[in-house]
Order: structure tokens, then sequence, then C-alpha cells
DNA sequence: TGGCTATTTTTCTATATTGCCAAATATACA
DNA sequence: TGTATATTTGGCAATATAGAAAAATAGCCA
């Protein structure tokens, strides 16, 4: 069955595919705020240094961020920094979620904790 | 090694992973102009029906999408349409790679065809 | 009740992803 | 040249995902 789609969908879903992992999450914050080398990532991360260079390298191709060698590191940086903007979306749909979980517990009579901030 | 990275990253990765699939995005598109049943998102999408209740689940568990029964359908809609603001940066992304490649052609005396609009 | 329609769940197979280790590569520099 | 540093690559095991078919569930209506 299974059928093509416009090119044009594999081709955004990539691009939020590669943003969707933490540490390469963790690492767009980061590169956002300054360019970094794969070492300064891997000290922040504490994952091996393979895979921190592996998740660089799911972020190049996906072509979100861009390197540069200087000296004896390869210092990598945000392309397009507009990806930083889906954080507050994000966050709404996390808060209209947690919202949502909130009325489900009330409508059911159970008592719910303040909500963590 | 691997580290637990603050939690907020996997939440909002969580998110981004779920719109990072094709199908998936042609929901969240086609749900943006109107809510939609399994079984009309199925028709346009030409994969088993299965398949599609899967994608659906997926965007609901990831609070994207929210789901209602009336009458013998249950129909579903976007949660948050701020994620269809995405787009644009996603293009942009897109163009600005294309633009890469277009130089990296050129600079190697590539003759390139002019640019698919 | 029985059959119909809409949807989900289960099960299966194939494929992809993640993360670590070890090895390879590249480069600076004494 | 040799050595240290920075990064990538290959390999492997564990886990996750995608898609289809078949079975299960739910509501409707004759």
């Amino acid at each position: 069955m299974e059928q093509k789609l416009h090119p044009q969908y594999e081709a955004r879903a990539s691009i939020l595919k590669a943003m969707g992992h933490p540490t390469r999450l963790f690492i767009i914050e980061e590169l956002h705020k300054s360019e970094r080398c794969v070492n300064d990532l891997t000290e922040m991360i504490g994952s091996d240094v393979s895979t921190v260079s592996k998740h660089l390298s799911v972020l190049k191709n996906s072509g979100l961020v861009l390197d540069e060698k200087r000296g004896t590191s390869i210092y990598y940086r945000l392309c397009c920094p507009c990806v930083l903007d889906f954080i507050g979306c994000l966050e709404t749909v996390l808060k209209t979620n947690a919202e949502k979980q909130m009325n489900i517990a009330q409508c059911c009579g159970i008592k719910t904790a303040s909500p963590v901030r």
C-alpha cells in the first residue's frame, strides 16, 4: 500500500527528526548561545565523545549546523537560529497537556499536587 | 557514561520526534485545515488504515492532537496550531542548504540547472 | 440478534537508531 | 619523526519504529 507523499514532507520531516532527540536539542540550544567544539559539548553532555560526534553529524546532515575547523578543533554553529523559536510552541503543547491531565484528574475526584513550576 | 539531561529536553524532543515523519507531518497540516476522521485521512494518504491509526496515536500521545468521537467516527483535530509556524523555518533550513550545495558545485566548476522553484 | 462500518490492538518482519568501545584519521607541535 | 590531542568511523548489542495483515472492539441499524 504505502504511498509516496510529496517529497517536501520527507525533507521537512527529516529536520524535525534530527531535532527530536534530547541530546541534539541540548546541542542546538547550546550552539544558539555560542559556537562550540566537539570537546566542549562532550564535557557538558557527559556521553562518550563518539556519541556526541555522531549526534553532531546527524545535525549536520539535516542542515541544522555548520562546522568549521580552526586550529586543532572543529567548531560547530547553528545554521538557522529560527529553530529556537520552536521552543515556545513546544512549551505550549506541554502546558496544554499538563492542564488536560489535571482536568481529567479533577473530574475523577483525584487530588493532584500543586503543579511543578 | 550516558548522562541524563534535564527532563525538559526529553519532553520537547518527544514532540519533535512525533512530528518527524512525513505522514504525520501531512496529517498535522491536514488537521490544521480542518478536523478529519481516520477514514478521511486514510484515503488521502493511501496507507493501510491500521498504519494511519498508529500515526494518529503517536500524535495523540505526544499531545499534538485531540480526538473526539462523534457518531460512528472519531474526529481528530490539531491541539496547538502554532506548530504550523515551524514550516517557514524548516523551509529556510532547506533553502539555506540548497544554496550551500549550489555554492559547492559552482566553486568546483560544475554547471547546475537553474533552481527548481 | 446479526451484520455493517469505523477504529484500534496485536502480531509479525524488516529496518533504523542509540550508545559505547576500539580503531582509524587528522593535525599540531616538540 | 614521534607523540599528544581532536574528531570520526566501524562494529556490535539493545532497543525502537514502520507498515501490513489479522483479530478484536464498539456503535449503529435493520
